[in-house]
DNA sequence: CAATAGATCATCT
DNA sequence: GATGATCTATTGC
């Protein structure tokens, strides 16, 4: 425990239900997808690749499945603590600039999974302040399947999304 | 710079 | 037993 961290959200991917065969909801209700038919507003957090955690918020009402995969986070608070906990991060940009490393920069794990995004300490805000951009759509990173599909959505422009810089 | 290999394990077949 | 909504270090131009 480093301490608390708080960023914004600048990169997003959305994932369906039984249609998008590049979702973990696609083959049903399991022991893992529980959290994604549940009621949304809720973290559904999955553990990948042996190493990497990542953060979803779940979008759908119960009994259907969507999620959004939080893919990039600008930091804004807490920043010293998000060091402690990448120390291999050499820029401000590298600390929370994909969806592996704003988990492990923001402290989130499993331990989470399921959390209420409304009262838990792992929570969303809205925005306070209308601030002026731009929101690109680019199809998904990272996946076989359904992978043209525009579900990717970014800040235009903003230097904190993976794979800029 | 771009491309690639290695780390490492829960989940599902 | 294979795979994957990833990241990092290393190799090769």
């Amino acid at each position: 425990m480093y301490g608390k961290g708080a960023g914004r959200i600048v990169e997003t991917e959305a994932y369906l239900g039984v249609d998008d065969r590049a979702a973990h909801a696609w083959r049903g209700v399991t022991e893992r997808t529980r959290v994604i038919f549940g009621p949304p507003g809720h973290a559904y957090i999955y553990f990948i690749y042996g190493m990497y955690e990542c953060l979803n918020f779940v979008a759908e009402p119960e009994g259907q499945a969507g999620c959004v995969l939080i893919r990039a986070v600008e930091p804004l608070a807490g920043i010293t603590a998000m060091q402690r906990r990448r120390p291999t991060a050499k820029r401000i940009e590298d600390l929370a600039s994909g969806p592996g490393k704003l988990t492990r920069a923001m402290g989130i794990s499993r331990k989470q999974n399921g959390a209420d995004l409304t009262t838990s300490p792992l929570h969303v805000r809205g925005m306070r302040e209308q601030a002026a951009f731009k929101v690109e759509v680019t199809s998904r990173i990272g996946i076989q399947h359904c992978a043209d599909w525009p579900l990717r959505f970014l800040i235009a422009g903003n230097r904190f999304v993976s794979g800029a810089g």
